[in-house]
DNA sequence: GATGAATGAGGCTTCATTCAT
DNA sequence: TATGAATGAAGCCTCATTCAT
C-alpha cells in the first residue's frame, strides 16, 4: 500500500518534465524546478531517474513509439494512397493534437540528447518519415496526387501536420477529431490528391475515424 | 583601414551567436562558447553587448523587421489574393531558406527573451501574422480560395512556409528561387486557389520575382 | 547528537560574516573568504543563504530588535529622565561593547541593503533614536537637563555611547558594567545633568545595574 | 590652454571620488562610476591615477594634513587647557562639518588601504590623538577637567567632534560657526570644565573665531 | 523512499588594469 | 590627452549530482 504514494511521484514527475520542458526548453529547465514540480527534494529525484536526460528521452519515446506503431497500422489497414495519407495525417494530428506538450519536446529536442540516444531517436523518426514518403510517392505513381517535388511535399506534409502542436488546445474551440479532418482535407490539398470527379476531400473518401492512438490528455 | 579590427569582431560574434543558438539553442550556449566563437575571451564580450539576450535580440530583429517590411510591400504590389499570397510565401521563404539559422532562432526563442523584449517581438510577429490571415479572408471573400477554417488554413500556410527553415539548404540541389516557387504552389494547393480554368498554380499568374529581402547568406 | 554538524556551520558561517564585515566592510568581503571561514566550499553557503545580503541582515536583525525591546524595557522600569538617559545609554553600551563587531556591522553598513531591506532598518533605526530624543526633551522640561541643541546632543549622546564598538575590547582591562557606568556619566556630563545639589553623577541615582540585553560575544 | 580641460577633469574626478566612497564606500565603488562621474572613459583615468587607492590617499591626504596643522596651531595660540579644548574642537568640527564626504572617507576607510599607507595614515592619526590626550591631562592635572577616565573621555571627545560628519549639512539651518560653538560646550560638559564659578561654557572663555582650516565646502 | 548537506564545475557578469593608437 | 579594445582574475550564484543518514 505504500507503492501508491510513489507512483504519485513518479507521475507528478513525468508531468513536470513535460511541461517545463515544453515551455521553457529541455536547457533551461533545472532539476530543483522538476522537483518542486514533483514536490520533492532534488536529492529524490534521483530515486526516479539516472540524470535528467532520462525524463527526455522517456517523453520522446512516450512519443514517438506509439506513433511509428500507428502508422503501421495504417498502412495495413489502407492501400488507396489517399486513404493511407488522410490515416496517417489523423493519427499523427491525433497524437500531436491530444498530447502537444510531449510532441513539442519530442520535435525540439533531439538536439539535447546525448550521442547514442539522438542516434536511436533520428532512426526511429527517419523511419517514420520514410513511410510517409512512400505514400506520397505511391500516389504518384498511381497518378492521383498531383506533385512537383515529392520530398519537399513530403516535409510539407508532415511540417503541416506536426505544426498542430505549437498551437492547438485541446479544451479550445476545436474538437479533436474534427482537427483531424480538417488537417487530412489540408493534406489532400496540399497533394493535390485526385478522385473520380476532380480533387477529393476527405469526405470523399471511405475512411474510418482516426486510429486513437494514446488518449488525448491536456497536461502532455 | 585599421579601425576594422572592431567590426570583425562584432561581425564573427553575430555570426557565432547565430550558429550556435540555431544548433543548441539558446539556453544551451554558454559565453564562452560565444567568446571562443567570436576570436575573444569572454571579457571581451561586455564590450560589443550588455548581456547575452542583446544577440538574441539583435538576430530577432535582423530577421522579423525586414520581414514586416516585405510583407508590407507585397501588399502595395499586388491586389488580387492569389498574387499576394504568392508573393508573401515567397518573400516569407526567401529569407527563411537564405537565412535559416536566424530565423530559426527567430521562430524559436521567444521564449528566451525577458518579459519586455518578449512583449515587443510577439506584438511585431501578431502584426505580421495578421496581414497573411487578411489575404486569406480576402481570397475567401472573393470566392477564389476554398477554404474551411480559415484560422487553421492561415496557421497551415505559414506553418509550411516556415518550414523550410529546418530543412532548406542553400548549398544544396535546390536553388533559392526555385524553393519559392515550390512553396507558393504548395500554399495555393493549400487554399485550393482557383483561376479561370480550375486550380490555379503561380505559373499561371503574373507575379513577378520574389522580392528579395535580405540577401541570401549561408551563415546566417 | 549527530545532527548538530549543521548547525555547527550555520555558527561558523555567522561568525565568518560578522568577523569579515566588521573588519573589512560587506562589500569588500567575497563569498570565497566567507566560505572558507565557515570552513566550506562556496557552494555549500547557498544552503545557509539566498545571497550574501542575507547574512548582514541577519547580523543587523540580531542587533536592532534586542536593541528596540531593551530600550523599551527602560522606559517602563525608569520614570525619571535622568535614570532613563543612564538606563538607555548603559543598555546601548552594554550591546556596543559585548557585542562590538555585529553592531560595528550594523551601524555602518545600512548603505551596503537592498532598497526594501534598508528601509526596513532605517525606519526601525529611527523609531529608536526617537526615544532617546524623548527622553532628552523630557529632561529638558523638568529643568533637569540643560542642553543647548536638543537634536545635536542627542545625536551626541548616541554618538557617544555607539562609539564603544570601535575601540572596547572585552578581553581589555575594562570591564563592560564598568564601561556602562562610565559612559553613564559622560552622557549624564553631555546633558549637564542636575540633581539636588549641582551636578548628578550615574552614583547619585537609584538605577540598577545594566539591562542585560545580549550575553556578550567576544566573537560578535 | 589646453591645460585647462585637464585640470577640470582632475578636479571632476577628486569631486567624484569623494561622493562616491563616501555613499557608498571605497570598495563598492567601481572605476567605471569614477569614470563616469569624472565625465571620461575609465581608460582616462589611469592618466590621473596609478589605481583607485590613488585617489583615496589623496582623499586622506587632504584632510588629516591640514587638521594635524591647525591642531598645532591651536596648541600654539592657546595655553589654557580649556582654550586649547575649545580650539581643537572648533577647528575638528569646523574640517568635518565643512568637509563631510572627505572627512567621513578619512575616518571609514583606513582599511581600504595598502599596508603601507595604512601605516603611514595611522602614524599621523595617532599623533594626532595624542595632541587631544594632551590636552585633557593638562586640564586634569590643573585641576580644571574632572574625567574619570581619561583614554575613554579621550575618545569619547574626538567620537562626538567627528560624529558632525555623519549628520551636519552645510545647507541646513545650522551655521558652521554655530555648530563649532555648540560642540565645544558639549566637549566642556564632557570633561566638566570648571570656571572660578562653577561649570565654564565656551562664552566664559576668550577664545577667538574657529581656526579657518580649510574652506568648507558641500560637495567635498 | 526521502532528504539534508555538500560539492566541483560552470553559469553570466564585472572587476581593475594595460596598451596601441 | 583620450580612448577603444582587450583581458586575467574575480565577482556572486546556480548547475547537476552524490552520499550518508
Amino acid at each position: 500500500m505504500v507503492r501508491k504514494l510513489n507512483e504519485q511521484t513518479r507521475e507528478r514527475l513525468r508531468l513536470a518534465a513535460v511541461e517545463l520542458f515544453a515551455s521553457a526548453g529541455f536547457a533551461a529547465v533545472g532539476i530543483r524546478e522538476l522537483a518542486s514540480g514533483a514536490g520533492v527534494r532534488t536529492a529524490t529525484l534521483y530515486n526516479y531517474m539516472s540524470g535528467k536526460e532520462d525524463l527526455l528521452v522517456d517523453i520522446m519515446q512516450s512519443i514517438i513509439d506509439p506513433l511509428a506503431e500507428a502508422a503501421r497500422e495504417a498502412m495495413e489497414t489502407y492501400s488507396d494512397p489517399r486513404e493511407r495519407l488522410v490515416a496517417l495525417v489523423e493519427m499523427h494530428v491525433w497524437v500531436h493534437g491530444g498530447r502537444r506538450r510531449s510532441t513539442l519536446v519530442s520535435d525540439t529536442e533531439l538536439r539535447s540528447l546525448g550521442e547514442v540516444a539522438r542516434k536511436e531517436m533520428s532512426l526511429k523518426r527517419d523511419e517514420y518519415e520514410k513511410l510517409w514518403r512512400t505514400v506520397v510517392q505511391q500516389g504518384v505513381e498511381a497518378g492521383i496526387f498531383d506533385v512537383d517535388n515529392i520530398v519537399i511535399t513530403t516535409t510539407g506534409l508532415l511540417t503541416l501536420a506536426t505544426g498542430v502542436a505549437y498551437w492547438y488546445r485541446l479544451d479550445g474551440p476545436i474538437q479533436l477529431p474534427d482537427l483531424c479532418a480538417l488537417q487530412a482535407d489540408l493534406a489532400l490539398n496540399l497533394v493535390r490528391a485526385q478522385g473520380a470527379n476532380g480533387p477529393v476531400r476527405r469526405s470523399d473518401l471511405n475512411v474510418g475515424p482516426p486510429i486513437e492512438v494514446l488518449p488525448p490528455d491536456p497536461a502532455l
